[in-house]
DNA sequence: GCGTTACATATTTTT
DNA sequence: TATGTAACGC
């Protein structure tokens, strides 16, 4: 049966387990997508279970389109009616349909992080609020938090002055969402739950539909979409959730690696599975991380084992400044391509602040190589692109004021503030919305009973924008998506506008043309479907693959990749772990995650980088060691660099002399080797146990002068024991 | 209504 | 350092 055939017991387990609550624990690479891949196919081949009765969620399009080839591929078949999908897109299908029982018209717009600030910052300007005080991204902070956290306005707690205007900002920010008739993300799952809670029968429609529920990524849920799986497995109560609470780094935006904890709370009876035996890393690199997640409290201990062997040592670099730490990496794997040891695009790059990038970018260029920047500057957050979302989105919903504002006078066209206050200002008196004024206008001219309103030269100038538009949503339905997206360019003449003969223009209009084309393949689809994926498809899905050149990247991004070479770069106090987070220990905790994260990257060797000095905002500055390296063994790691051959820096002259005096392994001579006991075994033997029967010796080495033998038996699996006092026997 | 200058500000960012 | 925004003056 090769739908099962090469998985190991714990996998096996997971994959064909009756209980009908799972937990699958899953560390670094010990094949968590299969495991879940496999189970759906499963449960579809072997279980018949039709694939419209299963729901399958994931946080990210690219996760959700791997998994749905990959099962495909299992079963050879294609997967139509599977609800496969991030949980954002699965809530908005969910809510196009349901509008009836909601406040919103079919045709809702997403907004997006950007359009959420305009609104909030409209929102504290409307209540008179000091913008100083009470900056627009804190407060829409707060409210995102509200949101996840399931609280509506009304339910906000002010315990202080500053929650008691956050609530009133958030409510005010609500209503002006829905006149709007837009949701933003955290509404896409608030509203949902809302939804399902308060219509037990259609609550009782999809739970009764959804006979398995499956979730990726488990522990980087928030409360809102806990509680939404939980609806939505509430008839059948199967549900089978994959994560890791090591790999959880998105607590700033709402996730609480504590569900992990709250499911085994509310599913008393469910099977907890351990997916320890990792495919990726040797030894060495798994010990190394190891050492630094053990730290953490809290956590289910896991044994990452692997049949590897031990692999190469873990390279520590400490470079004078950041821009020789980037120059090291970039001559290093200069050297590794150049000898044929490696190919470019092995390697990957990484680091906590997108800002680290740039002398990255620098030495590389400086060395003719390319290289390939996941994230940074994205292409729907470019200008020009927004704008031409904006125009598409004001015609597809005429009540989107975000995107209105956005572009009425986007190429100019003489409509300035004046004009646009007392446009707001009829169209408040009137209770409509300003694209409704400006239909109204567009309509009727002079006739309109807001012409009057407006003071002459503005009218005018309104008026004509109102008929603009006025055609374009009459052309809407008529026209191809893209005969309408062109129609737009041209009645505005976007393109004059935008080309001012510049590079840059060049590129910007490339862009636009970029976003034509997809509009191209949305043809089909409709402007609808074009706009929810803009709304939900991130540009991760768009870089391009292919290129032999290393891969310079986050740690966010990194997690769920693994690339044979790792560098992680920075790591010093104030990077690793960020400032921003010395003071809370949860906060010291996601950052050792996101530690523990790059490390379980590499499949082959970790490069560990830092730099003595490193400007910041322009003046340079010198920097301790991060304090995560100092759990790492010394016995894993090779120290090269500026330190290790003289530690006559001035470095050591400003920071503090107990930091110096700290036992930071690459301070103290390489002890001299202790006379070390004989090793009795060696990886790949046989041996017995008393109690635990037949086993292989996967790994073997002295620590402390014992020899520690890690043994995965037959019966109970991974078991790591002391030579001396354990009672085996070689076979 | 638009262009200039001064000034504050500075993580991570699945959707 | 570099970037974006706000206030100011034309």
């Amino acid at each position: 049966m090769t739908l099962l055939a090469n998985l190991n017991p714990q996998q096996y387990e997971a994959v064909t387990t009756d209980a009908k609550q799972t937990l699958v624990l899953a560390g670094p690479g010990s094949g968590k997508t299969r495991v879940l891949t496999q189970r759906i196919a499963y449960l579809v081949k072997e279980q018949n279970i039709a694939p419209y009765q299963i729901l399958a969620v994931t946080f990210t399009n690219k996760a959700a389109r791997v998994m749905r080839t990959r099962v495909e591929t299992l079963l050879e078949q294609q997967l139509q009616d599977i609800w496969l999908g991030t949980f954002h897109s699965i809530c908005a299908r969910l809510l196009r349909r349901e509008t009836n029982s909601l406040p919103y018209k079919p045709n809702f717009v997403i907004f997006d992080e950007g359009d959420q600030e305009t609104l909030v910052k409209r929102a504290i300007r409307e209540l008179n609020i000091d913008e100083k005080s009470y900056r627009p991204a804190g407060v829409l902070a707060s409210i995102s938090n509200a949101k996840n956290e399931l609280l509506l306005p009304q339910d906000y707690p002010s315990r202080t002055y500053r929650d008691e205007v956050v609530r009133r900002v958030y409510e005010r920010y609500q209503t002006m969402l829905v006149d709007n008739n837009a949701l933003d993300f955290d509404d896409l799952l608030f509203v949902a739950v809302r939804l399902l809670r308060e219509n037990p029968d259609i609550c009782e429609r999809y739970s009764r539909r959804f006979l398995h529920v499956l979730v990726d990524e488990f522990q980087d849920t928030n409360l809102a979409q806990y509680e939404l799986l939980r609806l939505l497995a509430s008839y059948h109560q199967n549900i089978f959730v994959v994560g890791d609470e090591d790999q959880s780094i998105y607590r700033w935006r709402g996730a609480d690696y504590r569900n992990v904890l709250r499911f085994e709370k509310d599913y008393p009876s469910c099977r907890k599975i351990l997916l320890e035996q990792n495919y990726r890393s040797p030894q060495n690199i798994l010990d190394t991380a190891r050492a630094v997640i053990n730290r953490n409290p809290n956590r289910t201990p896991k044994h990452l084992f692997t049949q590897r062997g031990n692999g190469d040592i873990i390279t520590l670099y400490e470079a004078v400044d950041d821009t020789s730490e980037a120059v090291y990496v970039v001559e290093t794997i200069q050297q590794l391509v150049m000898g044929k040891r490696a190919q470019a695009a092995d390697f990957a790059v990484m680091y906590r602040t997108n800002a680290q990038s740039r002398l990255l970018e620098e030495a590389f260029l400086r060395a003719g190589m390319p290289y390939r920047l996941v994230g940074a500057q994205r292409f729907y957050g470019r200008r020009e692109v927004k704008d031409c979302i904006a125009y598409l989105r004001l015609v597809h919903n005429p009540d989107d004021e975000v995107s209105l504002l956005r572009i009425i006078n986007v190429p100019g066209r003489g409509i300035g503030e004046k004009t646009m206050l007392s446009l707001t200002m009829a169209a408040r008196q009137a209770h409509i919305s300003l694209g409704q004024v400006l239909l109204d206008l567009g309509r009727n001219g002079d006739a309109s009973p807001f012409w009057k309103d407006l003071s002459g030269r503005g009218a005018v100038m309104l008026a004509d924008f109102g008929v603009l538009l006025g055609s374009w949503v009459e052309q809407r339905d008529k026209l191809s998506l893209p005969a309408l997206f062109g129609r737009i360019l041209q009645d505005v003449v976007y393109q004059e506008y935008i080309q001012d003969h510049s590079e840059e223009g060049e590129d910007r209009w490339g862009n636009v043309q970029e976003l034509l084309k997809l509009a191209y393949e949305y043809q089909d689809r409709g402007l609808t479907d074009f706009l929810e994926n803009l709304a939900l498809v991130s540009d991760q899905d768009t870089l391009p693959e292919a290129l032999d050149a290393p891969t310079l990247l986050t740690l966010h991004a990194a997690k769920g990749l693994e690339f044979p070479q790792v560098f992680i770069i920075g790591l010093d106090e104030g990077i690793l772990p960020h400032n921003r987070s010395r003071d809370d220990p949860e906060q010291m905790m996601e950052e050792r995650r996101l530690f523990y994260v790059g490390i379980t990257r590499a499949k082959d060797r970790l490069y560990l980088v830092r730099a003595q000095r490193r400007s910041t905002y322009g003046s340079y500055e010198f920097s301790d060691a991060s304090q995560f390296l100092d759990d790492i063994p010394s016995n894993l790691l090779k120290v090269q660099g500026a330190s290790s051959a003289s530690r006559r820096s001035t470095y050591s002259d400003y920071s503090s002399p107990s930091r110096v005096q700290a036992n930071m392994p690459w301070n103290i001579p390489p002890a001299p080797p202790k006379p070390e006991p004989q090793q009795r075994y060696r990886a790949a033997m046989r041996v017995k146990h008393p109690a635990w029967g037949d086993g292989m010796v996967l790994d073997s080495r002295i620590v402390d002068g014992e020899e520690m033998v890690d043994v995965f038996f037959d019966s109970v699996g991974f078991k790591r024991l002391m030579a001396s006092i354990a009672p085996l026997e070689v076979l």
